[in-house]
DNA sequence: CGCTTAATTGATCAGGGTCAATCGTGGTGG
DNA sequence: CCACCACGATTGACCCTGATCAATTAAGCG
């Protein structure tokens, strides 16, 4: 489940081919006409948390995270999604979370209804949206776990090897998101995810060679930690 | 790795009846024919972490919990179920989450290939699948934001305004599962739950009747706790 | 080259975990 | 019927991890 490197702007030509990263469907793309291509610039948003649910994405390169601000300011990010993942993508009338972008990005918006209407006609477009929702709804499980875990050293341990399983490059790779990204996707203080990256650094496990690169040193003692 | 406690099958009279508990399927419902009703005693094991996924269930009573132990020993609940949820509905071969039974109860069993076959010829079977996936992936993200809150108050007033939202009554209702079950599920230890609970007593916002009954007082500031 | 913002590091504090004792309730057997 | 036991829940004392507050360093960028 390689996803290929991000590589300079993608157009049109590029996207048909692109669809070979989708999971299980490598016959069929019936979505592939209803999508729209849309650039999205660092840190802006893509939809807000209240807005209609008549979209939902994919995405095409580039990072994107869905997140949800608490009554006290804080954030917490649900989920980052990269190359092929489906985001946006809501039971309700209203959205629960927000999207924005964490890098540039491409994206494809489907509309919902134009989807729903083809997936009257058409099976494999039902089964491609049940397809979605399980990937999410294993996403999601994992992300409780992640959460549930005691420690912050697990937490991050955990977090570098999951974006590392995304890399073209498992052991060195670099990080699209920022401290305090990591530490709203952990639930925990940039101080906190700073500091343990460090003593990783110290312990000889990772090395830093600036703030987002990373190259595991030992990925089995990451992986103890992980539990 | 015992599961599906054989007892006293109900007989298929009591199954049509059944089937008016649940959700947002009043006219259709193409499953009813092939579920088969078992019985569960309590703390039993309904399926095991890395059985194969060949059946899904639906709960009719009785509360089931869907769980994964960590490798230090550790229980992370992952959600209760009550009458008319889904649980072991999984994509993968093999379960990442174990099922057993919080309370004595009832659930249907599906045999997960015989209702995509019978998905093939109708719609309305995948589109029932497709509700249930998001119904869970909703749930689950839920749970995230649960996890990711920072207080143990927090998480405890929205754990108790979740499960009054299920009861019959708002104000008074009775836990189906033991403190341990609530510190497994919102990732705190029993003595921090009870301390919680003491603690939200003695503020006048609940009543602790027994150690399983619990009196709504002040809704609304457990509605400012939980955010 | 200074300005701004992100990241790191340090010092202190508090929330919740841990260990341990006590209470309460329900079941069992004399 | 009551004494006894077992188990869950509660409460208390103490400690440790990670949050908070604050200062320093590093990295972009006009």
């Amino acid at each position: 489940m390689t996803h290929l490197a991000t590589s300079p702007t993608p157009p049109a030509a590029s996207l048909k081919a692109r669809t070979a990263w989708m999971a299980g469907l490598s016959t069929q793309e019936p979505l592939r006409t209803l999508g729209t291509v849309i650039e999205i610039g660092e840190g802006r948003e893509i939809f807000a948390e209240g807005d209609d649910c008549d979209l939902f994405f994919k995405v095409v390169s580039g990072v994107v995270r869905t997140c949800k601000f608490l009554n006290d300011g804080r954030r917490q990010i649900e989920a980052f999604h990269v190359a092929g993942d489906v985001f946006g993508f809501e039971l309700g009338e209203e959205r629960l979370l927000c999207a924005e972008a964490v890098s540039d990005c491409t994206v494809i918006s489907y509309r919902r209804r134009g989807v729903e209407t083809l997936a009257l006609n058409d099976q494999s477009v039902t089964r491609q949206l049940f397809q979605y929702a399980m990937q999410g709804l294993a996403r999601a499980q994992e992300h409780s776990l992640l959460l549930g875990r005691r420690g912050a050293a697990e937490k991050v341990a955990a977090f570098l090897l999951g974006w590392a399983a995304h890399s073209p490059d498992r052991q060195v790779f670099s990080l699209a998101m920022s401290r305090q990204d990591i530490g709203d996707y952990l639930g925990l203080t940039i101080e906190t995810v700073s500091r343990t990256l460090s003593q990783f650094e110290r312990d000889g496990v990772i090395a830093l060679p600036n703030a987002r690169q990373v190259r595991l040193k030992n990925v089995e003692m990451l992986e103890d930690l992980a539990a």
